[in-house]
DNA sequence: CCCAAACTCCCGTTTTCAGGGGATAAACAG
DNA sequence: CTGTTTATCCCCTGAAAACGGGAGTTTGGG
């Protein structure tokens, strides 16, 4: 019984890739592919495959929810996620949403000939690199509360004390302790360093308009 | 007389992947590939393809001085850039260090056809989307001086106006009055905002340690 | 050679922040 | 049920920043 693989990824280069590196498995059948996560869905409710290839960027869904839904509805089905990113966020929302597997997008033909059998099989595949990336000590991200990340938004919006007081409805000195829980927990001493190192700890970014 | 195509990438899939594509073009030659500038080089030493298929993200050098390079010494050769990301400064990099074109990683089999039989001939290809986000009138980004930008940077580590007086030799009015420039350039009323703007416009950026 | 821009410097006033010290009620976990 | 965390609130002081104004000196490009 071969082992049925399918893939999801919107760039077509990336499946014709898959799809060659596939070629020769005797044990490994591609059944198809979708660009996206609503055709992946639909494909899932004829036919299930054993193994879904699944690229974290998708147009329409996040592969993490996609993983997730595949998870919960199809959990026999095995997810092997392929992507171009060595991140830690990216590799642990990915395992944490139900992936059994992680492999890069240099991945060789061999690799990923293992890594199928492996997942297939219930086991877990995670390229050493991967595994490299795990192992790093993450930097200690400061801990702060669901409210003083709300002060932390304001304030790098451009709120003074005042300002974030009324939009919050508390006391200006409430947020001033706030403010100074924060200069405290982020381990600076102004609002400019304050600001920078909420960008670093990727406490806020940069989308906010104006 | 057949086109002869080069592949640069470090992805193996991507490599099948583009190279499935190729497939079934009559007047295309694949010739080779690469996963780095360097094995590229080396391999123009020996042999010139018409066209070399360049991703940006290379391990050993990137894409934009490869290309650079290919352009100075084999003028002949042209550039496809193939790469996923459709941003801005890619896309100019690319294109002003000599590309002759420039089409995302989810290029169909026709468009990839079309854009090596365009760029082999001289001339320019680049795809659809690419050119609306070249098309998006870019963010008025302010113009700073030299100085001002010195002073945003010491702003952004923490340092105090008399602590940014000191380091660069100046009076501490002086750097008030740069502030109150940087302000009203940047159309903020706070350091604040001050910081997250310059992140913003990419005046600074977060790798500068704490 | 001249002008506009860049860089430098100064004054005074008002507002905001940083820092230090507390305190209390609610919620949550052990 | 107790101890910790979270969120709220208060006072005070000195420092820093924002805002308004003005002005002299390099300097680079037309």
């Amino acid at each position: 019984m071969k082992i049925k693989v399918f893939i999801v990824d919107d760039h077509f280069m990336v499946i014709e890739g898959l799809r060659a590196l596939l070629q020769g498995a005797a044990d490994i059948d591609f059944t198809g592919h979708a660009t996206n996560a609503a055709s992946c869905l639909a494909y899932l409710k004829k036919e299930q495959p054993d193994v879904i290839l699944m690229d974290i960027n998708l147009p329409d869904q996040s592969g993490i929810d996609l993983c997730k839904h595949v998870n919960e509805n199809y959990p026999e089905i095995a997810v092997l996620a392929v992507s171009s990113f060595n991140q830690r966020s990216f590799i642990q929302n990915m395992l944490d949403s139900g992936a059994k597997g992680y492999v890069l997008k240099n991945v060789t033909q061999t690799e990923l000939w293992q890594a199928i059998r492996a997942v297939a099989i219930g086991k877990t595949w995670v390229s050493a690199e991967v595994v490299q990336t795990l192992r790093q000590r993450q930097p200690d991200r400061p801990v702060i509360t669901r409210r003083e990340k709300e002060v932390l938004e304001c304030i790098a919006q451009g709120l003074t004390n005042p300002q974030i007081a009324e939009k919050l409805f508390v006391s200006i000195t409430t947020i001033e302790s706030h403010r100074k829980n924060l200069l405290h927990k982020l381990n600076v001493n102004n609002t400019a360093s304050l600001v920078r190192q909420a960008f670093y700890y990727e406490f806020i970014s940069i989308q906010n308009e104006k």
